[in-house]
DNA sequence: TATGAATGAGGCTTCATTCAT
DNA sequence: CATGAATGAAGCCTCATTCAT
C-alpha cells in the first residue's frame, strides 16, 4: 500500500514549466535546470519522469491541444447555430490570445513551430495539434462553403485561414511593430466575409 | 604594401554558409564548426571576420534584404503600370519561392523569425528586413486602396497581407501537410481581390 | 531520501587546488583543467560547484583568511601580556612563512595581490582578508602607541608595517636575490622598536 | 640608399604600448592586438620586431630601468652633498609616483613583479632593474651607515628599504584603502631616521 | 520517488604566431 | 617594413544525461 503514483501530475507540471522557459528562450536554450527551477523541482527528477528533453516537448504539445479543445468548447457555449456567429466566436477565442492577453503564449507557439521545422518527431505531433484546431473550424467553414459565392474549396479556405492566423501570431512575436492592435481579429473576420460573399 | 582585404567576400561567404546550416538546424544548433565546414574554412577564421556568432546572423539578414530587393526589382521588370498586375507579379515572386523552388529558403526564414522572437538585436534588424519587403507592397496597395470599396486602410491591409504570407511560409516549413500545392498564391490573390472589390 | 551534500568539502578541495596551481602559474594561467587535475577531479565538476573561475578565487581568499586567523590564534597561545612580546610573536608567525617554510604560500599571495589590482571584485575580498590581518596587529600597535615617543599614529604605523611585510613577501617571490635569509624578521622587529622608542 | 631602419623606435613604441595595456590588464590579458592598437600599429608588425610577446616585456623592463636612471639623475641635480638630503630627494622621487601622480605606473610595476614570480627569464631582468634602483641608494645608505648607531648593515637596510617601498607600491595598487595619502613618504623617511639615529 | 553529484561532449571565443602579399 | 588573412591550440563554460544514495 505504498504511495500512489504522482507521475501524471509531475509530467504535467514539468511540461508547463518547459512552456514558460521556452516562451522566453526557445527550446534549445531552455535547459533542464531552467525547467526544473521553474517547476520547483530538482533537475535530476526530470529524467526520472521523461526519458529525455524532447519527450517533455511532446508532452507539452499534447497538453496544449487538450487545452485548446477545452477553450474552444467553452467559447462555443451559448453561441447560436449560425455558422457566421460560430466562426466569429472561434476567431475571437484565437485572436484575443494574440492581441490582449498572452504574449507568452504567442512566443511559445512560435518556438514550437520553429522546433517543428527541425525535428520530424516534433513536426508530427505539432501537426496533430494543428489538426485539432482545424477540426474546430472545418464544419463551420464547410457549412459556409455551401453558400453560393465562395471562391475556394473548404480545405483551401482552411489553409488560408490557418496561415493568416499563424502569420499574425508569428509577427506579434517576431515583429511586433507590424501589428496594429486589435486589427488582426477585425481583418480576419473581414477576410472571411469578403471571400464568402457573392458579388 | 600590405595585403588587400577580402573581408567583404569572406563575410558574405560565411553568412551564406550560416544560412545553409540554419535552414537545416536553426540558429542555436548551427555551430561555428558547422558553418566553417560548409564555408570551406577553418573555424578560427570565422572569429577573425566576425566578433561573434550573432554578427554573422545580422550580416545574413542584411544580405537577405539586399537579395530580396534585387529580386523584386527584377520581377517588376516588364510589368505594366496596372496596380493589379504589379501586385500579382510581386506575390508571384514571393509565393513561388515557397511553393516551387526553395524549401531551404522558407526554413531559413522561419528560423530567423524564431530568433527574432528571442533576441532584441536580431528583432530589430529582422524588422528592418520586413520593412524593405513592405515597402515594395505599400505603393501598390496604397494605389488600390483609393478605389472605392476597400474595407480597410493601407497599413491594416499590409499587415494582413504580411501575416498571411508569413503564415504560409511558416506552415510550409512546420506543417507541410496543411499546404495545398499552388494554393497559397491563388488564395492570397483572391483574398486581395475580394477585399478590394465593392460588393 | 536523496543524497547528502558534499559541496562544502568539494569547494574547499577545489579552492586549495587553485592555490597550488596559482602559486606556480598565477591566476590567468591556472586553467580549469590544471586545477581539476591537482584536485583529482574531472574538470566539468568544477563548474558544478562554482559558477565560474573567479568564484574559486574568492573562496580561496576566504579560506586563507580563516587559516590566518587560526594560525594567529595558535601563535598567540602562551605569549605573555606584554605588547612587545605579542608583536614579536605575531611577526614571527608571519615572517617565518616567508623565510623558512612556504615559498608556495608567498608566491600564492603575490599572485592574489596581482589579481586584486585588476579585478574590483577580487580587490574587495582581498582587502577584507588584509583587514583580518591588520585586526591582529591593531590592538598591539595601539597599545604600544600610547608609550611616549612613537612618531606616528596607529593607522600610519599599521600601513607601514603592512607595506613592509607585503614588500618582503613580494621580493621573496619576485626578486629572491634581494633577500638576506632571516633578515626580514630581524629588520621589521628593529624597525618597530626604533620607531617606538624615545630618543 | 633605402629607408633607414626604424627598428629602435618601433620597439620602444611597442614596449610602451605594452606598459599601458599591462597596467590595466596584466601581462596575460594584454593581447598582441591590444598592444598593437594602443601603439597605433597593426598586430602583424609586432612579431616582425619581436620574436614573441615575452621579448616585448623584457624590452619594457629595459626601458623602465633607463627611465628610472634618468629620473634619478634629474632628481639629484641641485641636491647638496649631505647624505640625508640625498636620501630625502631619492625617496621623494620614488614615493611621489605612488602618491600623487601615476597610478598606472604603480599598477604596471605590480604586474611586472607578478610576472617575475612566474618566469625565470623575466625574473632575471626584473632583478637587474631592481639593482639599478638599489645602486642609487647604496652609496647613500653606505655613507649613513658609517655613522655610529645604525643597527643593521648596508645590505640589510637596503633590503628593508626596498621591501617597504615595494610594499607601498603593491598596496597602493591592490589595497588602496590601506593607504593614507602622503603617509608613505613621511613614514619611510621617519623609518630611515629612526634606524640611523643613536639612542 | 527524489536528490544532488558526476561525467563528458561540445560550444563559443581568444589569441599568439605564421605567412602570403 | 608593413598589412592583414589564416591557423590551431587552448580556455571557459554549458548542459543533457547518468548514477549513487
Amino acid at each position: 500500500m505504498g504511495r500512489h503514483s504522482n507521475q501524471a501530475e509531475r509530467k504535467t507540471q514539468i511540461a508547463w514549466a518547459l512552456a514558460q522557459v521556452m516562451a522566453e528562450k526557445g527550446y534549445d536554450r531552455a535547459s533542464i535546470n531552467d525547467i526544473a527551477q521553474v517547476a520547483g523541482l530538482r533537475s535530476g527528477l526530470l529524467h526520472y519522469h521523461f526519458k529525455n528533453k524532447q519527450q517533455i516537448l511532446l508532452k507539452l504539445l499534447e497538453l496544449l491541444s487538450e487545452r485548446f479543445a477545452e477553450r474552444t468548447e467553452a467559447a462555443m457555449q451559448n453561441v447560436g447555430p449560425s455558422a457566421k456567429e460560430q466562426l466569429r466566436a472561434l476567431l475571437k477565442n484565437y485572436l484575443d490570445i494574440e492581441e490582449n492577453a498572452d504574449p507568452q503564449g504567442v512566443q511559445l507557439w512560435v518556438a514550437l513551430s520553429a522546433e517543428a521545422v527541425k525535428s520530424p518527431e516534433v513536426r508530427q505531433v505539432y501537426h496533430q495539434a494543428l489538426e485539432v484546431q482545424l477540426d474546430a473550424f472545418r464544419p463551420i467553414i464547410g457549412q459556409l462553403a455551401q453558400e453560393p459565392g465562395l471562391k475556394m474549396n473548404t480545405e483551401e479556405f482552411l489553409a488560408l485561414l490557418l496561415a493568416t492566423i499563424q502569420g499574425f501570431f508569428l509577427n506579434a512575436a517576431a515583429a511586433p511593430k507590424t501589428i496594429v492592435p486589435g486589427a488582426a481579429f477585425r481583418s480576419v473576420l473581414l477576410l472571411c466575409e469578403s471571400l464568402m460573399v457573392e458579388k
